[in-house]
DNA sequence: ATTAAAGTTTAGGCAAACCTAAAAAATATA
DNA sequence: TATATTTTTTAGGTTTGCCTAAACTTTAAT
C-alpha cells in the first residue's frame, strides 16, 4: 500500500462521520488540498482493490477491510503522537505534522514496541482513541469544558487552539494534559465558569471553557 | 529531497571509501539495487543541483554540499538504530530496514529532541559514529578482535554476523554491547584468542574474533 | 594495433500521482 | 418543466524514478 493509498483511505475514514453516506470527491479533495479528478482516479483505484466501495457521482464508503487499513494508519499516527509529546517534549500543535510523515514507516514490530514503550495508552495527547492491532477503537467520550454541568468532572485530554498565549496561559494556570477539572458552578451572565484543580479553584472565560476538551 | 535523492547521496558517501576517484554508475546501482542507467539519470540530476561532480564515464563524487547532506541523513539513520535498539528491544540484525525508512522523516526538530532522548549518542548500536548537526564525523577506531594484539584491549561496539546462533553464542558468554575484551595471548596455529571479559577468560575461535568489533 | 569484452550512456517506455480543460451528470432555480 | 449552475468524470498532459534495448566509450586481450 503507498502513501498516497493510506492518506486517502485515513482521510474517508475521518470524513465518513460527516457524511456517512458517502464521501464525494469534491470534499475528499479539499480535504486532502488536491483536486477533484485526482480523488476520482485514486478512489476508482481503491475500488478494483476492495478496499472501498464506490458509485460515480455517489461519493465513497469504505468496505471492512478499508477500514482496517484505515483504522492501522490512525493507531499507527496516534501512537506517534503520544510519543513525540510523551517522550520528545513536542508541543500539542507540534505533533500533528511530523506524525502524519511517521505514520507511514511500515514495521509491525516498531509500532508494538512502541505501544509497549509508552505504556499501551489508550488515547493520543489529543484525547483521541488509540485503536488496538486488531482495529477495535473505543468510543470517544470528548466534551468541551463548557458543556459540563455544576458538579460535573472531566479529565484534560486536549484543546482546540493551539496559539502559544492560550497554551501559555494553560501553564501558567497549571492545568496539563490528565488534570482533573471540577465544573463549581456557572455565571449565568457571561457563561464563566468557576472550576476546582488540584484543590485550588480558578475563574475560566467563556472562550476558555470552549477550548478545553475533557474526557469524562 | 526526494527519498531517491538522499539515497543515492547516502550511498554515494559509503561507495567513496571504497573508490576515492569515483563511484562507477554500476558500483553504485549495484548497491542500490536498481539498473546503471537508473544511476546515470539520477547523478545527472545531482549534478545539476550542485550535489556531487560527474563527468560521463568517469563516476561521481560529492561536492561539500553533497557530504553534508549524506552525512544530515547518516545522522538520522544511526539516532533512529539507536533508538530501535536501546529504546525499543529491536535486536542488532533487525534496526536496518526500518531505520532505513525512518531517516527520511524531515523535521529538524524531531532530529535534535531524539538525539537528546537518547543522551547524545556518539556512536550507533553498530559502532558507527554519529555525526553532529552540522556534519561533522568522528573517525572511526574500529578494529575487528582479530587485528588485535595480546595486551590490546577494546570496547565490543558491533558484530558483523547477525546469524541468530552467533547472537545466541554472544549472549551465553554475556559478550554485549560495552563490554570491555582484554587480549590474553593468541595460539599460533589456529588463530584462537583468549579474551579476559569482566575478569572471566574464554577462547574465541578465529571466525568468532573477525565477526566482533571493538572501538580501541 | 586491432579486436573483443565490459561498462556507460542515450532513447524510448511504463506506473504512480498529480494537474487542467472539456464533457457529462446531478441538482437547483426560474 | 426547462434551463442554469454545480459537481463529477473523462481525456490528455506532466514529473519522478524506474525499466529495456541499442549505441557508444573505455579497457583488456590477442
Amino acid at each position: 500500500m503507498t502513501f498516497s493509498e493510506e492518506n486517502y483511505l485515513k482521510s474517508i475514514y475521518t470524513l465518513q462521520k460527516e457524511h456517512p453516506k458517502g464521501v464525494s470527491t469534491n470534499v475528499l479533495s479539499k480535504y486532502l488540498d488536491t483536486k477533484p479528478a485526482s480523488a476520482t482516479e485514486m478512489i476508482k483505484k481503491l475500488d478494483e482493490k476492495g478496499l472501498v466501495h464506490y458509485q460515480p457521482y455517489q461519493g465513497v464508503i469504505l468496505k471492512d477491510s478499508g477500514a482496517v487499513s484505515a483504522l492501522k494508519v490512525i493507531r499507527k499516527h496516534r501512537l506517534w503522537e503520544t510519543f513525540l509529546a510523551n517522550k520528545l517534549d513536542f508541543s500539542w500543535d507540534e505533533i500533528h505534522d511530523v506524525a502524519e510523515q511517521l505514520e507511514h514507516i511500515k514495521s509491525d514490530k516498531l509500532i508494538r514496541e512502541l505501544d509497549r514503550f509508552l505504556g499501551y495508552p489508550k488515547h493520543d495527547p489529543h484525547g483521541d482513541p488509540i485503536p488496538d492491532e486488531a482495529g477495535n477503537i473505543a468510543k470517544l467520550e470528548k466534551k468541551r469544558v463548557s458543556q459540563l454541568q455544576p458538579g460535573d468532572t472531566g479529565t484534560c485530554i486536549g484543546v482546540n487552539d493551539t496559539s502559544s498565549s492560550f497554551l501559555q496561559f494553560l501553564d501558567q494556570q497549571n492545568i496539563r494534559l490528565g488534570s482533573v477539572l471540577e465544573i463549581v458552578n456557572i455565571q449565568e451572565f457571561d457563561k464563566s465558569m468557576t472550576v476546582r484543580i488540584d484543590d485550588r479553584e480558578l475563574l475560566l472565560s467563556q472562550i476558555a471553557t470552549e477550548h478545553i476538551y475533557v474526557r469524562i
